[in-house]
DNA sequence: ATTGCAGTTTACGTTAACGTAAGTTATATT
DNA sequence: AATATAACTTACGTTAACGTAAACTGCAAT
């Protein structure tokens, strides 16, 4: 029986995520990804291609790469240490706090940009109309 | 009949808004503020604290500077110039899906976060139990 | 044999978003 | 009058997150 794995390359996941190679190397010289090698070639696991996608999404919600590579460690706290997985619990606590604010700020942008939309096309609707006028 | 109009000064909006001085006079030079002046001293008026509350509500999920700023700018439109507000309409359009984006990679952080949880619950449970069984 | 990729390392450069320090001014208080 | 307090300007420093360039290493196809 053979050992049936999936791996990637290094521009195979730049090309995925829509990163460069140097972005994905950046992350491992943080520790963030911790690919084999073949020789000097990195070789991606999907461990690993998880961890990018994951690094990525942070990224598009303001996380920094420091705070991602938190995250990556609560996924996997594997320590068994009990103080250890308490802070672990504790942070995820203080992590799904910032969440949750930021859906409520995601809701009230929305909700602003509803309003700024509705008084451009307001604007749009009197300037399109030769001579407005004042009741009607 | 005098005008009463709200004011405030550097410092009171820096406590407000927990950052520093520094920081509101940074947005300034960046043209996200525009405080009015009393000799030297810098007036900000309710419309000025409003811009810097978005600034912020902005960082918190991860916006730029610069990308505050274009929000800024949809929110007071102004210029009747209609090529120009069709643009903002679009703009609008653009941020609404941005932020869409973002409702689904913080759903899906949530998730994950309820499983690492879980997880490391699990794994507490079964460390304060002395010993542990292999099938109950 | 060489041309051309895809990958590698090393290292300096760049941008955003402030921090920090130094020296100045204005106002108010003791 | 002296001191404190809050503001101001100017300017250099710092950190994060890469960009960019140079020079090297296989391996494959012409």
């Amino acid at each position: 029986m053979v050992k049936e794995t999936t791996t990637y390359s290094i521009s195979e996941l730049a090309q995925e995520f829509a990163v460069t190679t140097r972005t994905i190397r950046h992350y491992e010289d943080l520790q963030l990804l911790r690919p084999a090698r073949q020789g000097q070639k990195r070789i991606y696991s999907l461990a690993d291609r998880t961890k990018l996608k994951l690094i990525v999404r942070g990224k598009r919600i303001g996380l920094s790469l420091q705070e991602s590579g938190q995250l990556i460690n609560m996924y996997e706290p594997g320590k068994s240490n009990v103080d250890q997985l308490e802070r672990t619990v504790q942070a995820i606590g203080a992590q799904r706090q910032k969440l949750a604010q930021q859906l409520r700020d995601i809701g009230t942008m929305l909700d602003d940009l509803d309003q700024a939309e509705a008084g451009c096309k307001a604007e749009l609707d009197t300037s399109r109309r030769p001579t407005s006028e004042k009741k009607t």
